[in-house]
DNA sequence: CTGAAAGCGCTTACAG
DNA sequence: CTGAAAGCGCTTACAG
């Protein structure tokens, strides 16, 4: 019983008869073996049986994020049917961003999603050397990317509300770059922003607003570090505090759309009369919600699945063409509507 | 430039000469390596930086159930405290249920997450004799246990119905046993469903029910393979259509009852008024609702948090005390009411 | 159908 | 501070 007949017994059982396979497992038993050790294994195959996704943030806010949670459920449906794991490595436990699990995660390939230019984790993961896709941000030259067209998209909303009449915009944005600023964000950090989706989405108003004659120097940007209805709240009744107060709220995410929502009921204002406000990317919550919002669709399972299936793709050495970016799709709801001539 | 002083270049920086150490790198920079291989490093030490987490269904499955999302984020906050990775195991891909990815992956522990009596991939987790818990199902002689008092809480909202009054009931329950059965179960089948959670609820409402003299043999458990809100419309509907009708429904989680409630509206009738609708989990979604539902709270976040922190604490070899279970509550709102008089 | 040999890529005492 | 040696647990041709 060498160790090639044990190793035969459990991964090839044509290899040997059938009784003396049953011998070696009744061994094992006895002496408690546990069977191939899965680490030893991969090292000799070369291959993990898993595939790692890189999120920004604490993985605890992935999964209170209605899009990462869609996002996710698409990756894992092209994992499960290739008989990979699914194996989730955290972006910020605390301030740390400590490198050290992106070196030692034993994975075949890595899902890049959503993090922001000059990350020390994606720096970290494109050193492994191992196949990688990158979904939304950020843009690296040599890797397969998916995502959407975020500037075009952002302003076919923006021009949604320029056509119902609106010409006093607040604009409600997540992160511009990973340093936990909140607060007004001048034209300068804007396009200092580190985050490619923050920058394409507030180009894309701009320039639909520009296109309007209306000055882009004048419309306050309120950007808070997370995104995440609180946040929404609190930037928009930062927003409707301030003098001249906007007709409509643009926001870069459903999430802090729903928080403005309530911003402007808890002001006693009301959704759309008073003010109009927008989202992006069409989460169930939007269709839910009263009223139900007006934002931008992007599809975000198939973009995971997308991405997995890409990356299956490249770890298995087959030649698959560069993704187009996903569609996008203005969905207009009762959350807009004319300017109010209330004042 | 011997491989241990590679290895120390990387691992232990206090073991060489700066100079030195970025000489290595430069090196390594040049020559095109990746630093050191996560497997083999694992191998070698003896760890793989992730636990990993079985689920009963398809993954895609988990990320579409609020109750299972919550308590990944739980998980996930135990696991990023400690640097760990996060790896999700899927539990049917199709009808397969193949365990060969179980047997391979790189984990220095398992969760085991709600799953049947006898499940193969549980038993093939357990040869693997790492540290697990498990939450919710199956009990496992000598593994540590995460859940609730699923039969108690399960009579506190039975009773809450009958104190309203109520004497016709219905049951929507999800899964009794893995054979994707869906249809009316007798007490039979419900006797012996290979889930415990399912056994443990019928029998709490069960208890109430005969405690206040409602013969259990003629309320209708109407059994879905899916907890989904489409799965509970069906079987809503399928209740409702049947004589004596029944004046509330009982719902062995939030998301059936979310779907229950769209039944009762589809047919013209109204919650509370004609019927009441109860579900179980109280996932945000359950208080959001119109009306919202009443329904039995269990802390979803939480017991991912302490079944990762136990998990943990075992891989370590620290002693912790075998886990109490949770805390539930039962929630009352509006989809409760006496029964109406329309019939 | 079975077994001896080489090697997957690393880390860890240990001797110098 | 540096390097030679042993070994983590397996799998895969290959020779018999």
């Amino acid at each position: 019983m060498s160790p090639a007949t044990v190793s035969n017994a459990y991964n090839r059982p044509d290899q040997l008869s059938a009784e003396l396979r049953e011998q070696i497992f009744d061994t094992a038993r006895r002496l408690g073996y546990a069977g191939p050790d899965a680490m030893a294994r991969g090292l000799r195959r070369r291959r993990a049986g898993a595939i790692g996704v890189l999120y920004e943030d604490r993985l605890s806010y992935a999964f209170a994020d209605p899009a990462a949670v869609l996002f996710l459920q698409g990756v894992s449906m092209a994992t499960e049917d290739a008989g990979l794991g699914l194996l989730l490595l955290s972006g910020a436990p605390g301030a740390e961003r400590d490198p050290e699990a992106v070196r030692g995660s034993v994975v075949d390939g890595f899902v890049v999603y959503s993090m922001s230019d000059g990350d020390p984790l994606v720096e970290a993961a494109l050193e492994r050397r191992l196949p990688a896709v990158v979904v939304d941000q950020p843009r690296i030259a040599g890797l397969p990317f998916i995502g959407i067209e975020d500037r075009e998209s952002a302003r076919s909303v923006a021009e949604h509300l320029i056509a119902l009449g609106h010409r006093r915009f607040g604009v409600v944005s997540f992160a511009g770059s990973p340093d936990l600023f909140s607060g007004i964000a001048d034209t300068a950090r804007q396009e200092a922003a580190a985050y490619e989706v923050t920058r394409s989405r507030l180009r894309g108003y701009r320039s639909a607003l520009e296109a309007a004659g209306v000055r882009w120097e004048d419309v306050p940007v309120y950007e808070h570090h997370e995104s995440t209805t609180e946040a929404g709240r609190a930037a928009a009744e930062a927003l409707l505090s301030r003098g001249p107060r906007p007709t409509t709220i643009l926001c870069l995410s459903d999430q802090l759309a729903l928080g403005a929502m309530e911003a402007v009921r808890s002001m006693g204002l009301s959704v759309p009369k008073d003010i109009s406000v927008v989202g992006f990317d069409d989460v169930p919550e939007a269709a839910r919600a009263t009223p139900p919002l007006t934002t931008v669709r992007q599809p975000h399972v198939e973009k995971g699945a997308l991405a997995g299936r890409i990356l299956l793709a490249r770890i298995r050495e087959e030649d698959l063409p560069e993704p187009k970016l996903l569609p996008t799709r203005l969905v207009v709801r009762g959350s807009t509507a004319p300017p109010g001539d209330r004042f």
